[in-house]
DNA sequence: CCTGATGCCATA
DNA sequence: ATGGCATCAGGG
């Protein structure tokens, strides 16, 4: 168990050590010379080699000391805080994850074997040059406009035009002096009374409010439409924060949106805060890590993985649009983001933020029963209205067979053109057609090894399968019947949608934005940018475009099939295209111009459908949460998803039928299972997938019981299990 | 996750 | 007998 005091282990004494290493245990070992203390940064040897450990508390095993290795030294890193291990443990202990990994995620920076990486830099010395010449004398001048500070030899030599041998020779005749500074230095300071924009009177209440609470633990739900604010009402909150003297950390759910938040973080406090996400380099990766520690950072701006920084005084946490389904980790260590910064809050003390205009229903169930605060923000800032929303019902249209814009929303598109006004048309379908058959013999093209059928791409000129991402060329005979020139593209993509879109608005500028069609998040970024400059009037995209991204002159939001979510037997459908919908809708008319919504649906009588044009979203979320609790199913009950995978099916069939055999354990708990059966995508990348579900009330030791029940089978080499604790998505 | 030990098979 | 490769257990 985790002990919270620190514990300080004299050489030899015996101390157990995490490692990164995937074992899920710790591993004893004794303490170096100088000793070491709990949470030190270690380098420990492990077998042949050298890894990275943090030292976790007392010995845990009872082997003799003498067959115990030594820690090889402590490592030039703050230690891991008392708060940070306690968090990595419960959130292992919450995720059914090993402990080690935890730790993997908590130290996924470079250089910290390394120690501080120093650099070289020269200050004026006291000796003037044996002999001044031109270049000599730019120097010391450069050296007299930095006001004496250390400059490196780049930028000695740009800033004064010589070479790097002038700056040696001086240096040599004790004209400069020579010295080494870390060479990860702390990231500007944030002046949180520069002031930003002048608040409303809803906004400065709420940023009142979530000024007061903090210094304790508490959670807010920011609950506002598209536009209302919510980002001025958090940065006050962050500005207290920064005012206390403590760190603040903004967790947004893409990559693709730090860019704009931070420039608004430095319009309003001065100075860029510190990036953390997959797309920032190693050099900026090792700074920031070892920033957070030292307190050289004030304020972290990244994705969910910055949750697991080392913090030295963690003072606030906001989660925006904290409802985004990418907060939920699908692969590796299974966790969702929101949960693990209100566990983590919990045991630093601090208040979280969840921002959003359409919560998840966790989050809104519990600021429901008081468990969290609420705070509404309703006006949208400045003049622009919430757009008006309208269904267009397809059954009713006069279509063409192979076109999917509807006369209706050809004629609301238009009539933007004419006005030169932007149009956008949403589908949640990459690629261009989701489906390729053979008109001969009805065939669908399946990718090889997985479940699933292949996607044409004509951007690409390929098939594509969106579950292993495996690629091949695009037909012309049939693979099972071999009839020749009768392959045909069913359905639309976003690539389909646009050329329809080109043939029937010949002179419009039309636009995609869909996430395979970019290089990078940096050509993306540009074409976002472009596009809310005016350089397109038509603009098609996949869920991409829902994530706040502003664009001034959208006034028409086409949904071209609002139905597309509500099939199918997930959990959230309902809650998931009401986000969706009302997330896309708010693209239109957020500057001064009033905007438009048109959903095509073929059921517009369906509830969700009927909830999201009538703007009455708090009905929305009383009705699905009383299906829920009826059903006992999240947030009212809980559900562990099992997924068994193997590339052989008898053997997975036969494991799955075992385990559920011996589901004692988790009745005992008075958990229902649900299952074995073939997962809805039964097979990826030639491994067979069989799912298996849990379902439990509130309040039991779920997890406890799922170790327990999955202890008492050992699981054949080639078969992996992996649980997920509040699944999200159920594929 | 790595690594080294183990065993099985194909080959000289 | 020997080497190559897949499989597996152990790491303090």
């Amino acid at each position: 168990m985790e002990s919270s005091e620190v514990q300080f282990f004299p050489a030899d004494a015996p101390l157990a050590v995490l490692t990164t290493q995937p074992l899920d245990r710790v591993l004893d070992y004794r303490a170096p010379e100088g000793g070491a203390r709990t949470g030190d940064f270690v380098e420990v040897p492990l077998g042949p080699r050298k890894v990275l450990g943090v030292v976790w508390g007392p010995p845990e095993s009872d082997l003799p000391r003498a067959r115990l290795r030594s820690v090889n030294r402590v490592l030039d890193v703050p230690p891991m805080r008392d708060e940070l291990r306690l968090f990595l443990a419960r959130a292992a202990d919450y995720t059914l994850t090993p402990r080690s990994l935890m730790l993997y995620l908590a130290t996924r920076a470079p250089g910290l074997f390394q120690g501080q990486a120093m650099r070289r830099v020269y200050q004026p010395g006291d000796a003037l040059p044996e002999r001044m010449t031109d270049a000599r004398a730019r120097v010391l001048e450069v050296m007299r406009a930095f006001g004496g500070a250390a400059l490196t030899i780049g930028e000695i030599t740009r800033a004064a035009g010589v070479s790097p041998s002038v700056v040696h020779t001086m240096a040599a005749q004790g004209a400069l002096i020579e010295c080494e500074t870390p060479r990860d230095t702390p990231f500007p300071r944030l002046d949180p009374a520069r002031g930003g924009n002048a608040l409303s009177p809803e906004q400065a209440e709420a940023a009142h409010r979530l000024r007061d609470q903090q210094g304790a633990f508490g959670v807010t739900l920011l609950k506002g439409v598209t536009g209302s604010g919510k980002t001025e009402v958090y940065l006050e909150a962050v500005a207290e924060c920064l005012r206390q003297g403590r760190q603040a950390l903004v967790l947004l759910p893409e990559i693709a949106l730090t860019a704009g938040f931070i420039e608004r973080v430095e319009a309003r406090f001065g100075a860029r805060p510190g990036e953390w996400h997959s797309g920032v380099t190693m050099t900026q990766r090792r700074r920031l890590w070892r920033m957070v520690g030292q307190g050289g950072v004030q304020l972290v701006v990244g994705a969910r993985s910055a949750l697991f920084l080392p913090y030295r005084d963690l003072g606030l946490i906001v989660v925006d649009e904290e409802h985004d389904s990418s907060y939920k980790q699908e692969d590796g260590v299974l966790y969702h983001a929101r949960d693990m910064a209100v566990l983590r809050a919990s045991i630093a003390g601090t208040q979280v933020v969840l921002a959003s205009a359409t919560p998840s229903l966790e989050t809104w169930v519990n600021a429901e029963s008081g468990k969290y605060a609420r705070l509404d923000l309703h006006a949208r800032f400045g003049r622009a209205e919430l757009p008006e929303m309208r269904a267009i019902d397809l059954r009713s249209e006069d279509q063409p067979a192979g076109t999917w814009i509807s006369p209706s929303l050809a004629q609301a598109v238009q009539a933007r053109l004419d006005a030169g006004e932007q149009s956008l048309l949403f589908l949640n379908r990459r690629g261009y057609a989701p489906v390729t058959t053979c008109r001969a013999c009805g065939h669908q093209v399946q990718c090889t090894d997985c479940d699933a059928r292949m996607v044409e791409h004509r951007f690409m000129q390929r098939l594509m399968c969106h579950q292993c991402g495996a690629t091949a060329p695009i037909p012309d005979t049939c693979p099972a019947c071999g009839a020749e020139g009768r392959m045909h593209a069913v359905g639309p993509g976003v690539e389909r949608l646009e050329e329809e879109a080109r043939n029937r608005f010949a002179q419009a500028r039309v636009a995609v934005l869909s996430s395979d069609l970019f290089a990078s998040a940096r050509a993306l970024k540009a074409q976002i940018e472009a596009i809310a400059a005016g350089e397109a009037d038509i603009v098609i995209g996949t869920q991409l475009v829902a994530k706040g991204h502003n664009f001034p002159l959208l006034t028409l939001v086409g949904v071209i099939d609002a139905d597309l979510g509500l099939h199918g037997s997930d959990l959230r459908a309902a809650e998931r295209t009401f986000q969706l919908m009302r997330q896309v809708a708010g693209r239109a008319g957020r500057a001064e111009r009033p905007g438009l919504a048109l959903l095509q649906t073929h059921q517009p009588d369906h509830p969700v459908i009927r909830a999201i044009l009538s703007g009455e979203d708090e009905d929305f979320w009383r009705a699905e949460a009383a299906e829920r609790r009826a059903l006992g199913m999240p947030p009212f009950g809980r559900l562990a998803a099992i997924i068994l995978t193997s590339p052989k099916p008898e053997e997975l069939f036969e494991f799955a039928q075992a385990l559920a055999s011996r589901a004692q354990p988790l009745h005992r708990i008075g958990a229902q299972v649900f299952g074995p059966a073939p997962a809805p995508i039964a097979r990826i990348r030639g491994r067979h997938r069989v799912r298996m579900l849990i379902k439990a009330a509130r309040g039991v030791p779920l997890q406890a019981a799922i170790a327990q029940w999955l202890d008492q089978l050992k699981c054949p080499h080639d078969l992996r299990i992996s649980v997920d604790i509040d699944p999200q998505s159920f594929w």
